[in-house]
Formats: C-alpha cells, structure tokens, sequence
DNA sequence: CTGTTACAGTTGCCCCTGCAATAACCCGCG
DNA sequence: CGCGGGTTATTGCAGGGGCAACTGTAACAG
C-alpha cells in the first residue's frame, strides 16, 4: 500500500471513529435533555451558546454558525425557545435586517437547571465509549485537548 | 475552579469541539456525495460498510449498529437502496426473521465511483478544519489514531 | 432620487429520523 | 401440540432539517 493510499485510510478510519462517538454522545444527551427538560441537544446548545455571550445575546447568522445549522433551522429553533419564553427576538437598531436573540430570566434558569444533566449524560457516555477499544484512544485524545479551544 | 469543575469544563470543550468538527465533515460529504452520486452520507456509509464484509452481506440490526441508526431508519435506508438496485434482501435461511442485506454489482460499482469523491472531500474538509485554531488540534489527533481502530 | 445589487431572515415543500404500535417468527414449557 | 414471552423487521405518525423562493432592508451607482 502506498503512502497516499495509507494517508487516505487513515482519514477514513479517523472519521468512522469520530462519527461514531459523535453519534453516542449525541444521542445519549439527546435522551437526557428530552425526558428530563424538554430539550433537543440543538435547543440545549443554543441557550448555552448564549449564555457565554456577554449581554447574552447574538444575531441569527451568528446563531446559526454556532450551533452548525442552516438558516432556515436556525429561525425555527430559535421560534420555539421565543414560544416558550426562553429567549426573546429584538430587531438591531442600527441595521434592521439584522435580528438579535437573547436569553430571559427563564432561559438562564432552565440552563442552570439542564446543564447538570447535559454533564452527567456526557461524562456517561464518554465513558462508556472509553470502554470500547475503537473508540478510546479518541477519548483519550479528547481529554488532552487545549482547553481554550472554543 | 475545582479540580471537578475542570474536568466537566474539559469535556464540554471537547464535545463542543468534537461536534463542530462533525457537523462541517458531515456537511461536506453530504453535498459532495449527493451533487455527484445521488448518495446521502448514510446511504455511502451504508455501501462502503457492506463492501467490508466477507460476501458482502449484513443483518438489518448489525447495519443498524454499523450506520448507528434506528431500526426504523434502517429499514427504510436498505429500502432506498434496494429500489435503486444496489443492493438485495434476502430471508436468513435459518431464522427467518432476520434479513440480509447485500450489495449487488450495480452496488459495488457505484460505490467504487463514489469513493474517490469521498475520500477527495474528506481530506478537504479536513484540511479546512485544520486551518482553524479551535479544530486544529482534534484533527492532529485524529491523525494519529491507531489505524486498527475499526 | 431611483434602480440595481447585496444582505438578513422567514416560509413552503419535501426528505429523513425516531418512537410507538404492529406483524411475523423462534423457542421453551406445560 | 399449542400457548406465552422474547426477537426481528416494518409501518403510521409527528418533528426537525435543508433547499430554494420570497420579503424587507441597506448600500451604492448614476
């Protein structure tokens, strides 16, 4: 096999491993915040997103860059946290093209109320993937990430 | 911060930054696989899994574990798939409730025509997410993943 | 001022997904 | 044999997502 061919396994491996964590860590967050708070994992990310924000808020295309969705999910996610009373839409005074969304008393506290299950389900199933041999040396690696990394 | 604390710090990060870089990856095949290929990332997953098999042929719940999806949406993909010809159904002759699935020729060769396209747009997303200072380490480390990791 | 182009969000439509209920089947026990 | 309990796969339904078309706003040229 030669070296590009070896290079291009590698790739293909390194993704099926990363692929695969993802889709357990996802799915068992997704449980968590569901049965307990009513949240899908993309709800729980955007009010934490948010919540690092200063002033708490960000603009739709900022929204949108940050949760890793389209435009068109990204107005309708932010649609049904406003129905619920999460987080509130107000028009940017110097552009009115531009929408901010900002986290209300109740959005901060649902957070504070969900990010303890969001953990917990995270350190479970990181833990559980630290278990199976293909996928632990990417938690290991994981865990020695710099922590600065936004 | 306490040492606790850290740790759940550390692997908020790291999931955060395990996400952001699946969703670009997936984001990527996606469109690259389906503009040339008519294929979805689950339905290339799906051949390319197929292909690794000795004859070419799985249970429905070994591809569902394989492709990390529900029963549901596995029967459905396999569907997809076999109306297009790629692959077959055949009853496990000695259960027969379980199903196999196997690729056909037409299978085979669409996947070999697809592979070159996902392994062109894996490398650039790749090498796109190593240009970030918040991805670039995952993916140095993703490099360096033991190749057995299956 | 007016027409053109670029930009920010929203909406209609359709696809894919998961959940729960269901059908078909295997196995063991009375 | 025949019934009950556990599997395996499929289907009805509703929710979330992407694409493309559309609305409203800004910026710039003439």
């Amino acid at each position: 096999m030669s070296l590009a061919e070896d290079a291009v396994e590698a790739r293909a491996t390194g993704w099926r491993t990363l692929a695969s964590l993802h889709a357990r860590i996802e799915d068992r967050l997704e449980r968590a915040l569901r049965a307990r708070h009513q949240l899908s994992v993309s709800e729980f990310t955007l009010l934490e997103v948010l919540s690092r924000q200063d002033g708490f808020h960000l603009r739709m295309s900022q929204v949108s860059n940050a949760v890793v969705l389209s435009q068109s999910a990204t107005t309708r996610l932010v649609s049904r946290l406003e129905n619920r009373g999460l987080l509130q839409r107000y028009l940017c005074p110097t552009d009115r093209r531009g929408i901010y969304t900002e986290l209300t008393e109740a959005g901060q506290r649902l957070l504070r109320e969900a990010t303890p299950t969001h953990d917990t389900a995270l350190a479970e199933a990181l833990e559980e993937a630290g278990g199976r041999a293909e996928l632990a040396p990417l938690v290991r690696a994981l865990a020695k990430l710099p922590k600065s990394a936004q």
